[in-house]
DNA sequence: GCCTGTGAAGCTATTCACAGCT
DNA sequence: AGCTGTGAATAGCTTCACAGGC
């Protein structure tokens, strides 16, 4: 429907509105918002275009008004629960940033094969042994997953996680997942970022922002 | 000089080679190592039209010679070394995944606030404190800088990164950072990923991969 | 026959530039 | 005067399609 791009902006858009909320901002400007969001005025304009909440040439873009209708667009009308298999560093980490943050998705369930985390509960979430992975993603319902596995499970835990009817995935392994063409993934590749960045940073005297 | 992109995959393609001369695999034919990339056969080829290694029709690229290729185009001769500031959870996932895997590309030095963290090695990594990150980071001559700290902190550690004379920044923050042109900087955005993937795992029935 | 290397075509994304509004 | 909304232009990226080689 829409660009992957824009929604993508649209996500950072969003969090930098509330944080204007947040400080009583009631109204933005795009190059205000290209700004912050290290984008170009046209860009924001454009991608804004989207979510038809249309800003007046004096005062700019209503910021409540803009949240909600972004809202809108990325939000469900119920929770949406995702479950996240792994709880490494990085799992852990991401179950700290995300928990309690969006009322509309949650990590609503973890999973490990680790003896010692399993029926703990971690930043507000419970951890089940991965023989359970199928059986509770089922009957939550659950729809997204994230892979915080080693390289060498990740593939299997992707295969078990469209099992259960995840249709989408946010993979931190180091490897690319093969799933069917229906399931949308994000590979988060932290390896792919930090080689680029070491390339760029010898190589690029110009402008350049991921 | 070369494409983002293309720079981004090479990456992947000599993580995905390693695994293949592992296994003892001489040549691999575009189409395979497509496969093992979520990629298409042209675009490796494409890709590989950049490090100037030609493969034959009849076995394919030679797999040690393009991973030496895709080395003399990634790597500097010399180790380059990278700063990682916040030893949270994200920190230590990050310090535990490439400690000692690269060669040429090493995190060389932490930094943390936190009194208890300091002097003690994480992964080999010693953690330094941050106010000596200007000092640490020039007596070492470390070029890449690494964000692991919460938002609020972000902008000011890595204005002090790019002080200290830092080209290149990977952010794991959840904010856009900051800049001069000069620096390149690559966003992580955990955030924006997760929103994505919960938008096109509604939205999305076609082929889309990241 | 099936592969690589690559010009040309096709797509997607971003930026320009300006009409219209306030 | 300075902004938004947007068609048109541009730039960047991917795929097609086929000549040339084994």
């Amino acid at each position: 429907m829409y660009s992957h791009r824009t929604i993508g902006r649209l996500s950072l858009y969003r969090r930098l509105l509330y944080g204007l909320a947040e400080r009583g901002t009631a109204y933005v400007h795009s190059h205000e918002l290209a700004g912050l969001a290290e984008a170009t005025a046209a860009q924001v304009r454009r991608d804004l275009m989207a979510v038809g909440c249309p800003g007046t040439p004096k005062r700019g873009y209503d910021v409540r008004a803009l949240i909600e209708s972004i809202g809108v667009l990325l939000d469900t009308p119920e929770t949406q629960g995702a479950a996240l298999v792994g709880i490494g560093n990085l799992g852990q980490a991401i179950l700290a940033y995300f928990s309690g943050r969006r009322p509309k998705l949650t990590i609503a369930a973890a999973f490990d094969i680790d003896p010692a985390k399993v029926n703990r509960v971690f930043h507000g979430c419970r951890c089940y042994p991965v023989e359970k992975l199928g059986q509770v993603i089922r009957r939550k319902d659950l729809r997204i997953g994230i892979v915080t596995v080693p390289a060498e499970e990740a593939q299997q835990i992707a295969d078990r996680l469209v099992r259960a009817g995840v249709r989408g995935i946010v993979n931190f392994a180091p490897i690319p997942l093969h799933v069917s063409r229906d399931v949308y993934v994000e590979h988060v590749d932290m390896t792919m970022s930090l080689e680029k960045v070491a390339y760029f940073a010898r190589h690029d005297r110009k402008d350049s922002r991921a």
